[in-house]
DNA sequence: AGAACAATTTGATTATTGTCAAAAAAGATC
DNA sequence: GATCTTTTTTGACAATAATCAAATTGTTCT
């Protein structure tokens, strides 16, 4: 729990009554290792904040399952265009591991922003975070050879290769399995 | 003028009082070909629109210009990272055609979203806007082929062949001039 | 128009990654 | 532990795009 309220303190700071407002506002779930947080073709309802686990965000594309996002600890996830639009879309989350999760639901948010002015401010400084790293990754993506990208992923989350499957590893760097096991096989 | 005010509406509905502050908060300018108005390592102070013209976001990778956006006309568009955390960047911004431009001043901006909630909330939207373009973006990148990619840019803009060099584009496209110039070639 | 410069195209070659197929290794089940 | 299943690795080959170099075309300026 502390980690969470720093998480939320890190992004923009509030007052003690939106804070406490906010904190309350969030759910919290144990799932098993592959439960569907969002299901295909579902809205999303919720943004997620996963306290400890793995998340896998993905969709298929020609019959093939892309991984978009991997949420380890402490980050936190959604499917963007679905819990803004909110509508359908093809974007799956499911857990990969067993997993503690936090939610707070759209509506409950937007309520929130409505309500608190400090919260809007709050919740624009965090999307403005996500773009942020939006535009990190997609410069990683365009400029960066694969294997510059798995060494990338390596430094910065050294557990993700003994937790998460190659498979989605390779579909989330872009590239393709057989491809990610020769990098690899090479140190 | 007009299509400016319908642009600002579209993001997000505002009250009479807080649309005329918002407005009036924006500044123009009438600039020739190949204006920075953003030099590398600079502060970018300003979110710009493009009321007429093109600019170019570009930085330099291994001596190399790498084109990472073209703002054709009626785009809002600014260096993200730079603006919105007030640092330097490489990020450059420069004209390629005499434009004009609008911008509003990061602290006008930020000023108006603590006044006003509904600034705030409308910028939020606007932000929003962003993240999903940019997610849109990152998919084409990763998984579309260099031809499909041009296609694209040729449906959607398809004036940016007559007014933008080849290599702009190239880059822009996250490829080589050389091959772009045979995706062309071939029709 | 002609000179000087910039932008685009073409050619030859190399590097990177994808595709398809099969083998090997690791994990799960009874 | 042997069998079945899934995951990862390896191999051969094709496709895509990058690199380097040169030729061609287009633009600007006097």
């Amino acid at each position: 729990m502390e980690i969470f309220n720093k998480r939320i303190d890190s992004i923009g700071s509030l007052s003690p009554e939106s804070r406490n407002v906010l904190l309350n506002a969030w759910e919290s779930w144990s799932v098993p290792k592959d439960h569907f947080l969002v299901r295909e073709n579902a809205i999303a309802h919720h943004l997620f904040y996963i306290k400890k686990g793995i998340a896998r965000i993905y969709y298929f594309k020609n019959g093939k399952e892309i991984t978009e996002w991997l949420a380890l600890d402490n980050e936190f996830f959604f499917s963007i265009i679905s819990f803004f639009e909110q509508k359908p879309s093809n974007l799956i989350i499911q857990t990969i591991e067993a997993s503690e999760v936090m939610g707070i639901h759209h509506d409950t948010l937007m309520a929130l922003c409505d309500q608190y002015h400090d919260i809007e401010r709050w919740f624009r400084k965090a999307i403005t975070g996500s773009l942020i790293l939006s535009q990190y990754r997609m410069d990683s993506i365009q400029f960066e050879t694969a294997q510059q990208r798995y060494e990338k992923l390596l430094t910065n989350y050294p557990s993700i290769v003994q937790r998460v499957p190659l498979s989605y590893i390779a579909s989330f760097l872009g590239i393709t399995q057989e491809t990610l096991s020769r990098i690899r096989s090479q140190h």
